[in-house]
DNA sequence: ATGATGTAATTGACACGTCAAACACCGAGG
DNA sequence: CCTCGGTGTTTGACGTGTCAATTACATCAT
């Protein structure tokens, strides 16, 4: 594998230090911006929206971690903090006694249904309309080809 | 201002999703190569770049977060879990005594030393590698893009 | 049945990030 | 001098993320 192991150029790592800045900037600005509008963090934002689509309103522990790309101790520790805020309910899985159903508390479905509306004009306003057209369709082109190269 | 209401169009929205869950891919990836291959953290690595750059190899506290664009307590918890590390260190400042230097330890020296050749073929790995070059200066030009529209 | 092996989910320890409050000190105006 | 508003820095509380270990159950081979 020829070229492994060189070295990025300048002109290579700059723009790597620009797009990492920006990046952080833009999930940030989002994120705050979710947090003043409906007081909920991207997480709780990302396991709602799931729910929500879910066939039956709900879903296993693990099938969710996997449908949002969490690993499971990290969404067990968020769906612990978001029990204690009423958001969502665990409830015993009669099928297989060491799993749990996850599903929405109606609290959590109001929150989310109040939350989406503001987060999609977040988004348009703090990514879609930074960038045209051309920009938009290019950042997607760039995030397909780092999720092949990482994951594939 | 017309438009700033809308919402974004289904096409955006997966463009959204795309990109921030890429973006995140990939950040997570190049810390953990990072903290593999030489122990220290994004952060860790940011801190000890910004002081071996400085003029003179020193840093006031609020003049380091400024220069990496970080909150200043953020700066300071990190920089204590770097002072009990041994890799920085925290001097008292003589010309005005609410302030502190910080500088490089010989171990903060050397583990960025260290760790810079690993740290920059993991980026070329990750990030340079799995674009075209077209993609890395369309890359550039959506996180300048963004950037001015979140800092502007 | 029993015991090895695997899987669902949680837990604990710890690093990291943000916010608001606290603390310690500066410098200027009375 | 002194006090008062501003600045440099830290702290505490808490949400978030990762890793390794644990708990509790399922399953399969014998």
């Amino acid at each position: 594998m020829p070229g492994t192991r060189r070295l990025p150029s300048r002109h290579e790592l700059a723009m790597w230090r620009e797009f990492i800045e920006a990046t952080e900037l833009l999930r940030t600005a989002v994120a705050a911006r979710l947090q003043e509008d409906t007081g909920l963090s991207m997480g709780d934002y990302t396991v709602l929206l799931a729910l929500s689509e879910a066939a039956d309103r709900r879903y296993r522990s693990s099938d969710l971690a996997a449908a949002i790309g969490w690993e499971r101790s990290r969404l067990s520790h968020h769906l612990g903090r978001m029990e204690r805020r009423g958001l969502i309910r665990r409830e015993h899985c009669d099928a297989d006694s060491r799993g749990s159903w996850i599903s929405l508390e109606p609290a959590g479905d109001r929150a989310f249904h109040a939350a989406t509306a503001p987060h999609l004009r977040a988004i348009r306003e703090l990514f879609v309309t930074a960038l045209t057209d051309e920009q938009v369709a290019a950042a997607g082109e760039v995030a397909a080809a780092l999720r092949r190269h990482l994951t594939g």
